[in-house]
DNA sequence: GAATTCCCCTG
DNA sequence: CAGGTGATATTG
C-alpha cells in the first residue's frame, strides 16, 4: 500500500524510474545532480539528490523532475544544496568548484595583486576556510601553492623570454631578485641562470629590440588560420588588428593594461610580442592568452569523440575556442550580435566604441582598449543605430555589471532582454566553458538540420559541445 | 575545537 | 508546531 503511494508519485518523473531515484539520492550519486528533485513532506522543503543533510524516510518524499514542480507543490528550497539556484551556477556546484576557482585564480597571478581575505571574499568564503580547503585538498596553505606555481612560471619564462632575470623575478610576484634566487634554488636546486643557460640557443637577444617576447606551446592539431580568419570577421577598430598572419589586441584588467601580438612559431610555439604597464600582471596576460586561442585543450582527444556523432562529416581538424578578453566583452558582442549579421553587429559596435572616446584630443585615436562597464553607463547611446530596446538591454547589462564583473553568466538571465542565447554566448566565448552547444542559434540549427534524432545528438556532443559549435559555424560559412 | 546552522523525525 | 538529534559547512 506504501508501495502503492510512492509508486503513483512517480509520475512527476521523466525519463527516470523511482527505483532510479531511490537508489539514486540514498547514494547521493552526482550523476543524477539536477535530473529530480527530492522533496520531503514532513519538513516541507526539497533538496538536490545530492543534499548532504540527513536522508528522509523513504515514506516520506516525493520526487519532482523540475524545481517548479516542488515548488508549485508548496516546498521550500533546502538552504544547504540549494535546488533553486540554476545548474551550473557558482551556488549550484558546492566547495569543490569553490575551490577549483580558488586555484584556477591563483594560477592566473591573482595571488600578486590581492591577499588571501581579498580572494576568499571574491570567492564568498573566509580566507580561515580557504586555507582549510587548501588544506584538504592539497595539503599545503595557498601561500605554498602560490609560490610553486610562481617558481613555475619563472622557469617557464627562463626557457622561453627575452625578459631579464630581474623582470622574470618581479613578473613571477617576487618582491626581489634576491628573494627569487633563494627560493628558486632551494626547490628547483637550480640557479635562474643556469636554467636559462641551458636552453638559450635562439637569437632573440641579438634583435635590437626592446619588445618583450615570449613563447607559448601548444600540442597540434592547431588550426591557427581559422582563428584568425573568426576574429577577423569580428574585429573591432583600433582595439584589434588582423594581419595575414598574426593577431593583435589592446586589453585592460583590473589591474592592468596593455597590449599584445601573437603569431605562428616554430615547433608548435605560438610567438608573442607584448606590453604590459604592471609587468607582476604577465601571469594574468599569460593565462589570458592562453585560454583566448585555448592552447591548452587537447584537441585530438575531442574530435575523436566528436568524430563518432552526427556531425562527424561537419568536423575540420584543429577547430580551437576563439576567445574573447572577459565575459563582460562577450556580452556586449552577444547584445550587439542580436538578431543580426555578424558584418552588421561589427559595424555598429565599431561606431558605437569610436564614439565613446570622441571628446579625446586628436579625432582618431590610434589605439583604444574595450570599453568598461562604466564607460558604456555614461556613453550618448543616441549615436547609436539599433533598436531602442536593445539599447535598453545594454544598459542595463552595464549598469549591472558595474557592480557584478565576476557573476557567473548565468545570472544575467534576470536581466531583461538577456536570454540563454546570450549567455552561453557569453560563456562560450568570454570564459571558454568547453562544453556549451549553441542549440538555439540559427547558423547551428541549419548545419544539424538533417540530423533525425536532434535530443540525441546534443547529448552525444557533450562534454565538447563548445567545440561542436565552433565545427558547426565553420562548415556554414 | 566550540559554536552555529540546517535538516529530519516524532509526539 | 515544539523539542530532540545527527550531520555538515563555516566562522571567530
Amino acid at each position: 500500500m506504501l508501495e502503492a503511494d510512492t509508486t503513483h508519485h512517480s509520475t512527476h518523473l521523466s525519463g527516470l524510474t523511482l527505483e532510479q531515484c531511490q537508489s539514486a539520492r540514498l547514494a547521493r550519486d552526482n550523476r543524477f545532480d539536477g535530473r529530480f528533485f527530492v522533496a520531503v513532506k514532513t519538513t516541507g522543503i526539497f533538496c538536490r539528490p545530492i543534499c548532504p543533510a540527513n536522508l528522509p524516510k523513504e515514506a516520506n518524499v516525493e520526487y519532482f523532475a523540475k524545481q517548479v514542480q516542488a515548488l508549485q507543490s508548496g516546498y521550500r528550497p533546502c538552504l544547504r544544496c540549494r535546488p533553486d539556484s540554476a545548474p551550473g551556477s557558482w551556488a549550484w556546484k558546492g566547495v569543490e568548484t569553490t575551490f577549483q576557482r580558488a586555484v584556477n585564480l591563483i594560477d592566473q597571478g591573482e595571488l600578486q595583486s590581492s591577499n588571501l581575505p581579498e580572494l576568499s571574499s571574491r570567492l564568498g568564503i573566509s580566507d580561515r576556510y580557504l586555507r582549510q580547503l587548501f588544506q584538504q585538498y592539497l595539503g599545503m596553505s595557498p601561500k605554498q601553492y602560490a609560490q610553486y606555481q610562481q617558481l613555475m612560471f619563472a622557469k617557464q619564462l627562463l626557457h622561453t623570454s627575452n625578459m631579464s632575470i630581474g623582470d622574470i623575478a618581479i613578473a613571477s610576484g617576487f618582491n626581489s631578485v634576491r628573494r627569487f634566487n633563494d627560493a628558486f634554488q632551494k626547490k628547483l636546486k637550480l640557479t635562474p641562470s643556469d636554467t636559462r643557460k641551458t636552453t638559450r640557443a635562439d637569437t632573440n637577444a641579438a634583435d635590437a629590440t626592446v619588445d618583450k617576447h615570449l613563447r607559448l606551446s601548444y600540442r597540434p592539431p592547431f588550426n591557427w588560420d581559422h582563428l584568425l580568419a573568426f576574429y577577423r570577421k569580428r574585429a573591432i577598430q583600433s582595439i584589434e588588428e588582423v594581419g595575414e598572419d598574426y593577431y593583435a589586441r589592446t586589453f585592460v584588467s583590473t589591474h592592468s593594461q596593455g597590449w599584445f601580438k601573437a603569431e605562428l612559431g616554430a615547433k608548435n610555439t605560438l610567438e608573442i610580442t607584448f606590453d604590459i604597464d604592471d609587468i607582476t600582471q604577465l601571469k594574468h596576460m599569460v593565462s589570458q592568452i592562453r585560454r583566448l586561442f585555448d592552447l591548452d585543450a587537447d584537441i585530438a582527444v575531442i574530435e575523436q569523440h566528436l568524430q563518432q556523432t552526427a556531425i562527424g562529416p561537419l568536423m575540420t581538424s584543429g577547430l580551437r575556442i576563439p576567445g574573447v578578453w572577459s565575459a563582460w566583452e562577450a556580452g556586449v558582442r552577444a547584445i550587439f550580435g542580436q538578431q543580426v549579421s555578424i558584418t552588421a553587429a561589427i559595424t555598429v559596435l565599431n561606431g558605437f566604441v569610436s564614439s565613446l572616446d570622441e571628446t579625446e584630443e586628436s579625432g582618431v585615436a590610434s589605439r583604444r582598449y574595450f570599453p568598461t562597464p562604466t564607460e558604456i553607463v555614461n556613453a550618448d547611446f543616441s549615436v547609436l543605430r539599433m533598436p531602442q530596446t536593445r539599447k535598453d538591454t545594454l544598459k542595463r547589462f552595464a549598469d549591472y555589471m558595474v557592480d557584478h564583473m565576476d557573476a557567473p553568466p548565468e545570472d544575467w538571465l534576470a536581466l531583461k532582454g538577456i536570454g540563454p542565447w546570450t549567455v552561453s554566448y557569453a560563456k562560450l566565448r568570454g570564459l571558454s566553458q568547453p562544453d556549451c552547444f549553441l542549440s538555439t542559434d540559427l547558423v547551428i540549427k541549419k548545419a544539424i538540420a538533417d540530423v533525425d534524432d536532434q535530443k540525441q545528438l546534443i547529448e552525444s556532443l557533450s562534454p565538447w559541445g563548445s567545440y561542436a559549435t565552433f565545427n558547426c559555424w565553420n562548415s556554414q560559412s
